[in-house]
DNA sequence: CACTGTCGTTTACCTAGGTAAATTTACTTG
DNA sequence: CAAGTAAATTTACCTAGGTAAACGACAGTG
């Protein structure tokens, strides 16, 4: 299915396996644990359904599971900024960006980033 | 629970109330069935689940029902524009501008008004 | 007055995501 | 070798979202 769409706990997992690229079961439920509590047999079923749809997989190493991502944290990205411009900016991402100017959860520090940005990006 | 989270149909069934801001079930079903297939049985079940977490309402006229938003559009995109930032982007709009202009999706059409806006936003 | 179409309600089934205890399996260490 | 530990698997429950048939109420029409 290849679905790019994750729950948001099965994100936390992919952005730590994102991040360290390989990792065991345990080892991402104590990177969760240190934000958020979690049971470590939840993190097991989540990696298996994970795999199942092909977003990670396991090499097995002595009698533990090294897992690792096949989706590319872009390609998630991509997939998730898509799906908000298609379903909710009429598929325009002009108009995803006129929102941001005017959402108050936008501090204005993040504005003037935003223009750097796009001054930068012009100069090529 | 006031959960602005809405599945992708039932974003659907909340753009044609905001369209029109009062509709019965059935122009609910009609407007969609013009892009898409769904039986107007499941219009009516989603509808109950959005009155069920009041992000829509009903008054009765003769033996109708005429349904309206509760929730703005506006509050509606501010949330799944923030969950978006908050999950994926780190919590900074900069990075998902930054990704914008880089996605292979983003025409260079898409940037250009980007730019534009920026521009007008600055003008102020 | 029975028939038909349109409502809203009830019921049922499915999938995905999340949560976690219980169980099994297997290695290691006293 | 028995006990404890730690891993994976199995099992179970719950919610949200989606899909739609079946059902019952009722108004208008032939």
């Amino acid at each position: 299915m290849t679905s790019t769409q994750l729950g948001r706990v099965q994100l936390l997992i992919m952005q730590v396996l994102w991040d360290r690229q390989r990792a065991t079961a345990r080892e991402i439920t104590d990177t969760i644990n240190k934000s958020e509590p979690i049971a470590h047999s939840t993190v097991q079923t989540l990696l298996r359904a994970l795999e199942e749809k092909s977003s990670v997989s396991h090499e097995v190493e002595g009698r533990t599971f090294i897992f690792f991502p096949l989706v590319e944290e872009e390609n998630f990205k991509q997939n998730a900024t898509t799906v908000l411009i298609e379903r909710v900016f009429g598929g325009n991402a002009a108009n995803l960006v006129a929102h941001l100017l005017g959402d108050k959860n936008v501090s204005r520090k993040e504005i003037n980033e935003i223009r750097k940005l796009i001054n930068q990006h012009d100069k090529k």
